[in-house]
DNA sequence: GCCGGTTGTACGTTGTACATGTACAACATA
DNA sequence: TATGTTGTACATGTACAACGTACAACCGGC
């Protein structure tokens, strides 16, 4: 598992396992059928507390990523994508990259730099 | 002044005006010399106590982009940008646009949108 | 059938952060 | 001097994040 905490990041601890899972669930590394580790194994290798990997799950399942059986730990589930992305979504999204790149910049990223790895990231989009 | 509060955000109001203004700031639209608005003004404007403005002027002054001067409200600095931009940021910032990326798919946006968008950001980004 | 180990869950506690209310200090100007 | 303007300081209510502890459900071996 690829998932590692910052523990100095501001966003919160359940949340950076939700991201990070949630990455792995659209690139498909996390495939339907597919079991996740146990709520204490995981927290164990992340060095936090059970219900905190907890409730991340249980966010995730709220999304219909996953299905919790009391019993049978978490599964990744097959999921149908919602169908009507709304034009806000699209605005907030462009707004939420403007403000991480006016961050980066801030911390000295040139604004080439940063173009440069937009554009790799989108080619991987399309790619992958 | 563009800038708006979504009440309805996860993220705290004073952050979202740092947000907001950091935009406006590395992208010029407010210069060095420049006057911004008392924190209660622009608290009433954007429908906020006025504390939580001043929270966000400290943010920012805190960053090297306003002096605040108890009588003269708060003043556009010329900031002199952080020289040594780590390879940490620059994952960093991969990172995070990787989780946005994740939350709009999971919302139901295509991977081609998204990255038709990320393009046209990285345009905006050399152009201008 | 029973017991130990495993699973996720529920609930209370503690610390922290956010937004606000209120009072204040500094200073300009009428 | 009196008044209005500026940002600041501090206390408070509320919400949330992370944790500790106890629990219920279930499996497998005996």
């Amino acid at each position: 598992m690829i998932l590692s905490i910052d523990t100095d990041s501001a966003t919160p601890v359940y949340r950076q396992i939700v991201d990070g899972l949630r990455i792995a669930l659209v690139n498909g590394e996390l495939a339907p059928g597919d079991s996740l580790p146990p709520v204490r194994r995981l927290a164990l290798d992340l060095g936090v507390h059970f219900n905190t990997v907890a409730e991340a799950y249980r966010e995730l399942a709220r999304e219909g990523w996953l299905d919790i059986g009391a019993r049978s730990g978490a599964r990744v589930m097959k999921r149908s994508v919602p169908d009507a992305p709304t034009r806000d979504v699209d605005a907030r999204f462009r707004r939420r990259v403007e403000e991480l790149i006016a961050e980066m910049q801030a911390r000295g990223i040139k604004r080439s730099r940063l173009a440069s790895q937009l554009r790799r990231i989108a080619d991987a989009l399309d790619g992958g």
